[in-house]
DNA sequence: GTGGTTGCAAACCCTTTGCACGGCA
DNA sequence: TGCCGTGCAAAGGGTTTGCAACCAC
């Protein structure tokens, strides 16, 4: 399960980068925590397994994958990073009582933003994309939300 | 000039807050620096008519302000806070290559999104509130964005 | 072999906090 | 006078950086 240690390698590959385990061992991460892991968020998970990692290499693996475009950065309302291993344009879900974010494709809402935008240029401004930023609440909760109210 | 300071007054008095001269200047700076200045920036306009002004005085108002709903935080993709003197739920055209950011109010498209969700709800998901976070770039460059293309 | 990677620890930077002083109601 | 607000300086916490040792190619 998880994207195979091997199409890890290979997508490293594809973009040139030394495969090391460290490397492998954070885009697993991200892809097994599904959740737009922190970076704390993702050395806990590697520590299991590999207790190793110094953080310092983490931020800069990071900072690589990034600039490769093998993942992207996400911003919340706090101060602290969060690491997107989708890489189409996509959407996002934020309940802030839970510190949740949840991906949201829709293809058809892109056609009606695309739309409204081609008809309703902003004046002096060039779109290069477009994020909706849905903020709310996770009904029905899984148990790592807290429910209040 | 600027919402002139007796409006200021009269909005922090409104909210029960003593109207206090780093208050004032505070708000004054967030009102003219209507580019959603961060911390420094305030700071650093607010040093030209009151130099003594401490750092944890600015951050500990903005606190307040935020609190009372006078402001509200705007986060960018860089790890430091933004604030906006904008109360009415708006969008944000943001500009990464001269880190402007600008409001972009729209009426009718905030009807659009509505009628969109509500005929296609997210399935266990409460929406809040919905912003657009638009990134691109600005045509016609006002001096303060650096023009590189 | 060798240049890119890692580990470690210190530095950074923005922001927060604690506490004593000061000033407005 | 009482309390909230301010100034100052130190602490905090996530992230970045410098450099030597290492290892993937």
């Amino acid at each position: 399960m998880a994207a195979t240690i091997n199409k890890i390698k290979d997508r490293l590959m594809e973009k040139g980068l030394k495969v090391t385990p460290q490397r492998i061992a954070i885009l697993e991460a991200i892809y097994s925590l599904n959740n737009h892991p922190s970076a704390e968020m993702i050395m806990e998970y590697i520590r299991e397994t590999y207790p190793g990692i110094a953080s310092g290499t983490v931020y800069k693996v990071l900072d690589v994958l990034i600039e490769h475009q093998l993942i992207d950065r996400v911003k919340t309302d706090k101060d602290i990073m969060r690491y997107d291993g989708i890489l189409e344009d996509h959407h996002h879900l934020y309940a802030s009582e839970s510190a949740e974010i949840k991906d949201y494709l829709n293809e058809e809402l892109d056609e009606i933003l695309k739309n409204y935008f081609q008809q309703n240029a902003i004046e002096d401004f060039e779109i290069q994309r477009i994020r909706l930023q849905i903020n709310g609440r996770f009904l029905n909760n899984r148990k790592n939300g807290k429910s209040r109210s």
